[in-house]
DNA sequence: CCGAATCGTTGCCATAGAGCAAGGATTTTT
DNA sequence: AAAAATCCTTGCTCTATGGCAACGATTCGG
């Protein structure tokens, strides 16, 4: 019995409708896990086998590039899910990291479930499509957004979309969701 | 009757098996469409009501920032399907233009019979989503690729993955999707 | 609750890239 | 083929951002 499935349930009940049976089915999948602040969920180099969906905290997917330098994709606040994609889907070693930034409780559907899920339910494929197509608008807007912005632009856009980020996260993370050095964001803080 | 479907049933192909009346009803739903050098397919504030794969030629995917910049999000060459996807989704005005690069020839699919061959056939459902996840994963590989990256190693990475941008497009429309000047790229270019 | 570690800020200087202007090359139009 | 338009290159200058160092503030672990 799994009783941290509220969120889930209300997620699911704002896209569209189904019954008690069809909501206890889709629960069922799911397994609660409790992270610590900076505990990983997933480290680089190993396959991320579960899509996560997050009932309280913070989660980041990030990466480290030749130069050493972190560089940040995504924040899942609560209500979200993440996962590493192309990892999940392939089944191949991820290049990403997935990491709790606050103390932070989610949600995992393994691969196999969810999948199942997707091609049995058509409801399910329904939020999964819709899931898939806003994910790839918001982040091609963000390129349109950011592309040739200076520093200053990027972080108003990060002020107005995701007000949250800039309350909730450490500053050092917020300069490497923008592509820019915790020296430069503390400067241009100061010219808001 | 329609003879251009060609590479298109050739791209179903490599996703999935399908019979021949199956390809028919599929083939049936695109009328082809001839562009000339620099015509638009579509203008800022319409909305979007295909979906286009691109039999020969190339697209752009652009929007103008308030700078009045022209900014590029992606190039769809032969085989490669692209539309304005949030405005077609949801029938709003786009925020951006597709316009022909070279001499163009695409397919369109309206938005009712794309949704329609989605919902009744699992083989489109299935190649729909394989499409949208790949979107998304390169969507993102690229937002990482980038960030933090300076001019010549973004440069380099579309040397890379897009050998075909840099012989077949303007310089200024690579300058655009690289996100520098005109004058940054013919200045890294000598560096090469 | 204290010492240690991490993090955020700021002065200073170095560098990448922007932007203007002008000249040459290439392409398009007539 | 000539004229017009567009595009690419390059010198010069200017600005935004990077990066180091030092210091103060905050957080973490015992």
């Amino acid at each position: 019995m799994n009783r941290h499935t509220h969120r889930l349930f209300q997620y699911i009940q704002s896209k569209t409708r189904l019954d008690d049976s069809a909501m206890e089915r889709i629960g069922a999948c799911f397994s609660c896990k409790k992270l610590k602040r900076n505990e990983h969920l997933l480290i680089e180099g190993n396959v991320c086998r579960y899509n996560y969906f997050v009932n309280h905290g913070c989660l980041r997917f990030y990466s480290i590039n030749e130069q050493g330098q972190e560089l940040i994709r995504y924040f899942a606040f609560e209500g979200k899910f993440g996962t590493a994609l192309s990892s999940f889907i392939e089944e191949q070693p991820a290049t990403e990291n997935i990491q709790a930034i606050e103390k932070t409780e989610v949600l995992a559907i393994a691969r196999t479930d969810f999948y199942h899920l997707v091609d049995t339910m058509s409801a399910m494929n329904a939020i999964y499509r819709d899931v898939l197509e806003m994910a790839y608008v918001t982040s091609q807007q963000r390129i349109y957004d950011f592309q040739g912005q200076p520093a200053l632009e990027r972080l108003k856009w990060l002020l107005q979309y995701q007000p949250n980020a800039l309350t909730r996260l450490p500053s050092k993370m917020v300069a490497a969701y923008l592509g820019v050095t915790p020296y430069t964001l503390s400067r241009l803080k100061a010219e808001l």
